[in-house]
DNA sequence: GACCAGGCACATC
DNA sequence: GATGTGCATGGT
């Protein structure tokens, strides 16, 4: 069995355990950009109330946080921890969005998918989760989304060694999902909601507590 | 009270 | 290039 195969059939495990995902969590290609920058290194619920308070101080919009001082755009998203930095990367983002999009996040949509990866990468404070998390999820491009949760249960099932990289996991999903937009989508959110619910950062790793991988053990043969 | 959460940049070796 | 550190709130 291929390491392609091995990647198909825990997708199907999951998606059977957890059901449909509907990622990402927001109601428009703006608010899925400003969750991905809020939610680095940070739990969701601290991003959702972050949001809503944009939401409420009435400032949920491009144009608005282009013209915000950074100093109340930071005391806004304080739930969101990091909030002086993030205020600033959210900032650095939305800067680049007007001066080579002119504000204009439709207009990101022509433009094609590694170029825009590339400018992406090149702005203070968007890593390539954060990019790729923009490029899938905001912007409906074919990049597969590698986070901690994904290197931490690859890794204790002995799908990927330590010393494997960012790019290698995404080349390895990539290839074995063949570019499938809904695919990525679904599997990076499915990996997601099986790290939140069984996979700690520190647990006794031999003997992963993971509900759902012995089914893939049995399944699989690693 | 300790530990963790859907990272990233920067300093230092 | 690898390794360490600061950034910070809120839930368990």
């Amino acid at each position: 069995m291929t390491t392609a195969d091995k990647i198909r059939q825990i997708y199907q495990l999951l998606l059977d355990a957890f059901g449909d995902q509907k990622w990402w969590p927001g109601e428009s290609r703006f608010e899925v950009i400003v969750g991905a920058v809020l939610t680095q290194n940070t739990n969701w619920k601290n991003v959702e109330k972050a949001i809503e308070n944009l939401k409420k101080a009435g400032v949920f919009d491009i144009g608005a946080l282009h013209k915000m001082q950074i100093s109340y755009l930071a005391e806004l998203i304080r739930p969101a921890g990091y909030y002086n930095i993030k205020a600033k990367r959210l900032k650095n983002l939305i800067d680049f969005i007007y001066q080579r999009y002119d504000g204009d996040i439709e207009d990101m949509l022509n433009q094609g998918t590694e170029s825009l990866r590339q400018e992406l990468l090149e702005v203070n404070g968007i890593g390539r989760e954060t990019a790729d998390s923009i490029l899938l999820y905001a912007l409906d491009k074919p990049v597969f989304v590698v986070d901690a949760y994904t290197f931490r249960i690859l890794y204790r099932h002995n799908i990927i060694d330590a010393d494997c990289d960012y790019e290698m996991v995404r080349e390895l999903f990539q290839s074995s999902l063949d570019g499938d937009i809904r695919l990525y989508n679904q599997l990076h959110a499915l990996i997601v909601q099986t790290g939140k619910n069984f996979c700690k950062a520190k647990p006794a790793c031999n003997g992963c507590p993971l509900d759902c991988m012995p089914k893939i053990s049995e399944l699989v043969d690693f």
